[in-house]
This record gives structure tokens, C-alpha cells and sequence, in this order.
RNA sequence: GCCCUCGUAGCUCAACUGGAUAGAGCGCCGGACUUCUAAUCCGGGGGUUACAGGUUCAAAUCCUGUCGAGGGUACCA
């Protein structure tokens, strides 16, 4: 919360548009916060950097902030560097943490598994992020839709494969789950009654999708609000209007017998078949409809879209095609989750889709429990490709972070149990350096999920929970905190355990996994 | 071939998006339990940021090229 305050300050000094850093120093010798705005300044109106940073800093002071700062500092080679007072600090954690007030609606799609098979492990690196970039988003007062489009549309040459399969005629989608469904009596009988292939594969497909629904939301604890199906647009007449509109307005045109979009026009490398010479849309005229029916019908302000690493080169046909109807492309972010390996015993577990051979991420979570597999994938930045390590995870030890901040937690309730925190503390007792530390650190996380509203890099929220935990160790090892003979100290570090222990479950909680009160 | 992402300690990953001495965890070596939870803590070693140039006060980060990994390149989704 001082970060975006002195931001702001800067902001209202430097010239418009300068591209400046507030940032929190590893080292505490260059304060709370450092800015290189007096850097950046300098180099645009070739100044002395120092003078400059002279400049700013005096500026600063006469400024609101100058109540809660307890000192500027120029070092370096012209950074500004930042303490605040304590009395400050005390103040804010005594009361609520101040998370940002945005208010953007967005619409956030995640996962998407095809209807043609079970949640494999593929899925769950943009199902988690999804699901805790929605939290955290929230948090950040935005208001999200959580999405799932359903690839079903019975034009859906999958769709048609998996009814093929499905009636015997096929090889493609056989897997335990289809075996599974076609032992059932009535989905024999309907089978038997199913006119076409592409029947018999919308059916399944509905079949498939409301276990994969059950299995998200029970077990992985991914949640939904919205499960928008692609055979909707079809029904609905929506996808033949946007058709119609982008005939209308010259973006697409007949070639071969079929409709393409002038995709080129507009961004992407080439011309896009929206309609096939047999007549049929392809899955790109459906998604547009479906992008439509956020950005028009439902007028989201911003439309997030979390695609695996073989979907991501389908993004610039996507935007082209939005451009084409008007609508403006940078109301579309889309996020990359790279591909994950497993690897166990130090070498990758090989999974093959097309045998049949996939891990699903039910069995995962069998193996290694909601909390870990979670703390995994959310762990790492998504666009690295990443190994996850089938032992490590397994391990309940110190080796696994996930425990190392569930313990933390833990404890802190432990000492809670033991004497509860009072209301009435007079926290300037706390002088150590490791609770000074613990206060700061308890007071970042509004900036981190500042952080994350903006760029969406969700793994800083492990990362800061691990610190927290760290931090928090610290304090624990080196002081006590309940001391019959001290008992307004007592009081203090009562509150601050308090504090800690509440910001870690928030932090947690945000990432879906469990803050146990005893372990 | 072209496009996208990536290459950082032995291993898995960070680095506040161009900043200060590139940091954590694991593993390795050495130490600490009569204690509010030892699932813990303290100390140590470990780096030419794949390579070669360039841009500037400042480069792991930006640009060019080379090498390597993964993905895309459908009238599949």
C-alpha cells in the first residue's frame, strides 16, 4: 500500500509518461522502498542523475507522503530509497490489510478440456492457475466470471470421432472413461437410437463432461461459474448472425466453396476457412461467437484466456477475427501455460494421449493430495516449461514447501491455543529486528496481489507465502513469545503471531490450498 | 523452412519487467533438541546467466546472429 502510494507521488512529478520502478530492495540497507525514477528522469532531460534525485527527493518531502516516511535516502548512482516510520507500520497492522479497489468485469476461461476424455495432467497447470488468478483477481475488487467453453458442437469433427468410437467404428477415443460409460444399459439404448455418428458423439460427450464437471469441482476444487457449450452458438442462431455481420462488412469472403476470414488483414499470417465447403463452421467461427457473446453481449471489460502451449499459436487467428468485427484486441489478454513433464526418479513419465496412455489428474491427486500437486503448479512461472518432481511432491518433509508454510501456520495457531491475543496491545514494544521483519512482510501482501492483478504472474504468491513463512520461523526461533514475566510484550507478540497466522491462511486460501490448525 | 515460448548453481526454480554484491529450495559438508510444534534453525562451499557481437550511466532482462529444448504451422480442436 505505500508502494502505490509513492508511486503516485512520484507520478505527480516526473514528467507524464515516464516509465519508472518503485520497488522492495532484497538488501534492507537501501530501505523499504527504492525507486529508479530519478535515474530514468536524468537520462530524458540529461541531467546530473544526483541532482535530479536531489530534486525528487526534496519535492517528496514537502509532499502527504512526507507524514509517513521516515526518511529519503539518495544512494547509488541516483536511487531514491524509502523507510517508513514505525509508528506507521504499527498503525497498519493493527488494522485490516488494504487490498486494491479495482473494478473491471472480466472474464476469465480456463482449462477447456475436451469433452472426448477425462482431466489428464495437461489440463492442470491452466485449471489451478485459473482457478487462483480468479481469487486473487477478486480480491483485487475486480469481478470475475470463471469460464469453461465446451467443445461440443456436433459439427465438431472430434464430436463426430468420438461418436464413431463410440458406435464401434473408431479407434480414436478409446479410453477407460468411454469403456466405462458404454457398459451402462441406458447409454446402450441410446446409442442404438442415435441417427449419426455426430448424435451419438454429442451424447457421450455430455456424458463426459458432467463427470469431468463433478470431478473439478469435488475433487481438483476448481470452480466454475459458467460452462458455455459450443453447441449453443450453433443453436441459438448467434453463430449464423456473426457470420452474416462479417460477410456484411467485407472481412470474409467465398473461395473454393468455402468462407474465409481476412485474417491476414488484420494480424494473423493468413486467411482463415470460417465455413467448409461442406458447409460446416469450424471451431474458430464458433469461438468467435463465443468471444461475441463475452465482449458484446455480456460487456466484459477485459476477456482472459489461458491456453496450453498447443493452443497458443492459435491466439493472433483469434484476435484478427475480433478485430474483424470491430471489437478491440487489447480487451483480450491471453496467458501461455507451457507444457509440464513428470518425472520420477529422475527421469520424465512418459504419457501417450493417443494410446491411451494418459496420467488423468485424478489419479494425481490420488497420489499426491490436493494441497502439494496445487502448490506445484502454481509454483512455477507458466511460460517455463516445467518438471514436476512425482517424489519430491510426494514427500511430506521439510523438502516440500508446501508443508514448510502449512507448519508455519500451524504453529502460529499452536501458540494461539495457548494464549489468545487480546484486543488492547501496544505494538511499538515490538523493537527486534525479526519482528520488524515479520511486519513488513505481513503488510507486502496487498502488493503482491497488486502485482498479480496487473501482470498475472500468479507464482509470486508462493514464492511470498514461502517468505512469510520464513520470516515468521525467524521470529519464532529467536524469541519467545509467551513470557509470564513481560506480559504488555506477551500482549504485542500475541497480536503479531495473530497477524501472521491470518495472512497465511489468506494467502494460502487464495492458492485453494488448506491451512490445517494442526499438523 | 517460418512463427511462438524457453535456456540462470549438481538438480528444480526466482530475480519487483533495464537497476545496487544474480537469490531461494533440494542435494553436499559442519553444527544446534530439558524450550510456545525439530515437518525446525544456524554456518559453509557452489555462477563467464547456452555462445558471439551490439545498444547505455547500467543487460540474465532489449536488438542481431549461432547452438540446444518444447510447441505451433489443418476446410482438427
Amino acid at each position: 500500500m505505500f508502494r502505490a502510494e509513492i508511486r503516485k507521488e512520484i507520478g505527480k512529478i516526473v514528467p507524464a509518461g515516464t516509465i519508472f520502478s518503485v520497488g522492495r530492495p532484497e538488501n534492507p540497507e537501501h530501505g523499504d522502498y527504492s525507486s529508479n525514477a530519478a535515474l530514468v528522469v536524468a537520462k530524458e532531460l540529461k541531467k546530473n542523475p544526483r541532482e535530479a534525485a536531489e530534486e525528487l527527493k526534496n519535492k517528496l518531502l514537502s509532499n502527504p507522503i512526507a507524514k509517513w516516511v521516515e526518511k529519503i535516502e539518495i544512494a547509488g548512482p541516483g536511487f531514491l530509497n524509502f523507510w517508513i516510520k514505525k509508528e506507521v507500520l504499527f498503525k497498519a497492522l493493527g488494522s485490516k490489510p488494504k487490498f486494491p479497489k479495482r473494478k473491471e468485469k472480466i472474464s476469465l476461461d480456463y482449462l477447456d478440456a475436451n469433452p472426448t476424455g477425462p482431466i489428464h495432467i495437461g489440463h492442470a497447470r491452466s485449471g489451478f492457475l485459473g482457478d487462483a488468478l480468479s481469487n486473487i483477481l477478486e480480491v483485487a475488487g475486480h469481478k470475475v466470471s470463471r469460464e469453461f467453453y465446451v467443445n461440443n458442437a456436433k459439427v465438431n469433427t472430434q464430436i463426430r470421432s468420438l461418436g464413431k468410437t463410440a458406435l464401434g467404428r473408431g479407434e480414436e477415443y478409446k479410453h477407460a472413461q468411454l469403456f466405462s460409460l458404454l457398459k451402462k444399459s441406458i447409454v446402450k439404448k441410446k446409442l442404438s437410437k442415435a441417427k449419426h455418428e455426430s448424435e451419438a458423439g454429442f451424447y457421450i460427450a455430455g456424458l463426459i463432461h458432467k463427470e469431468n464437471e463433478r470431478f473439478l469441482k469435488n475433487k481438483a476444487k476448481i470452480k466454475y461459474n459458467l460452462f458455455f457449450e459450443e453447441e449453443s452458438v450453433y443453436a441459438s442462431g448467434l453463430l449464423k448472425n456473426i457470420l452474416e455481420k462479417l460477410v456484411k462488412s467485407g472481412a470474409a469472403y467465398e473461395k473454393d466453396g468455402a468462407m474465409w476470414l481476412r485474417a491476414s488483414k488484420y494480424g494473423d499470417s493468413e486467411d482463415r476457412v470460417l465455413v467448409r465447403s461442406g458447409g460446416e463452421p469450424t471451431y474458430v467461427a464458433a469461438d468467435i461467437a463465443y468471444h461475441w457473446d463475452r465482449m458484446v453481449k455480456r460487456k466484459f471489460d477485459l476477456i482472459i484466456n489461458i491456453f496450453g502451449a498447443d493452443h497458443y499459436g492459435y491466439g493472433p487467428r483469434l484476435k484478427a477475427a475480433l478485430a474483424a468485427l470491430g471489437l478491440d484486441p487489447k480487451r483480450i489478454k491471453i496467458i501461455g501455460v507451457q507444457t509440464a513433464r513428470l518425472v520420477s526418479g529422475g527421469k520424465e513419465v512418459k504419457m501417450s494421449k493417443r494410446k491411451g496412455e494418459f496420467i488423468t489428474l485424478e489419479e494425481l491427486l490420488d497420489n499426491i493430495g490436493l494441497d502439494a500437486t496445487r502448490w506445484f503448479f502454481l509454483e512455477r512461472s507458466p511460460d517455463t516449461h516445467m518438471d514436476f518432481d512425482l517424489d519430491l511432491a510426494k514427500e511430506r518433509s521439510k523438502k516440500n514447501p508446501v508443508y514448510y508454510v502449512q507448519y508455519a501456520h500451524a504453529r502460529a495457531c499452536s501458540i494461539l491455543r495457548k494464549r489468545k491475543a487480546g484486543k488492547i496491545v501496544n505494538l511499538e514494544l515490538l523493537t527486534q529486528p525479526e519482528e520488524l521483519a515479520l511486519i513488513k512482510k505481513i503488510l507486502q501482501l496487498p502488493e503482491i496481489v497488486e502485482d498479480i492483478a496487473r501482470d498475472y504472474q500468479v507464482h509470486r504468491l508462493p514464492r511470498y507465502a514461502y517468505e512469510l513463512a520464513q520470516v515468521f520461523t525467524n521470529f519464532y526461533e529467536k524469541h519467545k513469545v509467551i513470557d509470564e514475566k513481560n506480559p504488555d510484550l506477551t500482549k504485542a507478540r500475541l497480536a503479531l503471531v495473530l497477524a501472521t497466522q491470518k495472512t497465511i491462511k489468506t494467502t494460502l486460501s487464495l492458492m485453494g490450498i488448506a491451512a490445517p490448525e494442526k499438523m
